[in-house]
DNA sequence: AAGCCGATGATCT
DNA sequence: GATCATCGGCTTT
């Protein structure tokens, strides 16, 4: 098991980059989760953006503003993890304090923390470990309790990674419902990596 | 590949 | 009290 300390979290400045920007330059970077226990830690290979006030898909579309969304009009880089169905899902907030704008991250590639991840996973593939925004939450133990936290800070951050070869582009996952919206082109993920969670339904 | 549906909390009315 | 959602696992074609 690899010694945390050997991380170094990204600084405040990192999230200071256009919320289109960041999605992509988060490709690649490691995200590390400390419990009691232990280190489990994966590449991003997956993220969607969410663009705030003129993005229907968006919690905060119009400026909604509720207990739920409020960490979305803060500095970017902070936690925002919520509920959905039986998951719990991870956003870096970005863009701007009062533009509430946030990076979905929906899939990771194991690095540190394996067998904790099968673990809390109760799987042992592999494959299925980590490839979705519901299965790397639970594989890497990062909660609703984790909101409001920065990525630039134990337990839960950011650190540089690996640069990816190749990065595609398009349309976002499961926002079917959302007019417009679905067909804007605002997932990245690594080409061909096998832990990019699905192809659109 | 596609459909069913569980089971949870924030939000709406 | 009802509705709905940035999903995942399982079952059926």
């Amino acid at each position: 098991m690899k010694d945390i300390t050997q991380y170094v979290p990204f600084s405040e400045s990192f999230f200071l980059q256009p919320t289109l920007v960041l999605a992509e330059a988060l490709l690649g970077c490691l995200l590390i989760k400390e419990t009691e226990e232990g280190i489990a830690s994966g590449y991003i290979v997956e993220t969607e953006a969410y663009m705030g006030p003129e993005d229907r898909a968006a919690h905060s579309f119009g400026n909604k503003r509720t207990k739920r969304t409020e960490i979305m009009f803060s500095e970017p880089g902070f936690v925002y993890t919520y509920v959905m169905h039986t998951h719990c899902l991870v956003n870096v907030v970005s863009g701007p304090k009062e533009k509430p704008e946030a990076v979905l991250i929906r899939g990771v590639e194991p690095v540190d923390g394996l067998e904790l991840m099968k673990k809390r996973r109760n799987i042992e593939d592999l494959k299925n470990l980590t490839n979705g925004p519901g299965k790397l939450t639970k594989a890497l133990g990062i909660t609703i309790a984790d909101y409001g936290r920065h990525f630039s800070s134990l337990p839960l951050f950011l650190a540089k990674g690996i640069t990816p070869d190749k990065v595609s582009r398009g349309v976002r996952i499961g926002i079917n419902n959302s007019g417009e919206a679905r067909n804007y082109p605002w997932r990245f993920w690594v080409t061909d990596n096998p832990y990019v969670s699905r192809t659109r339904k």
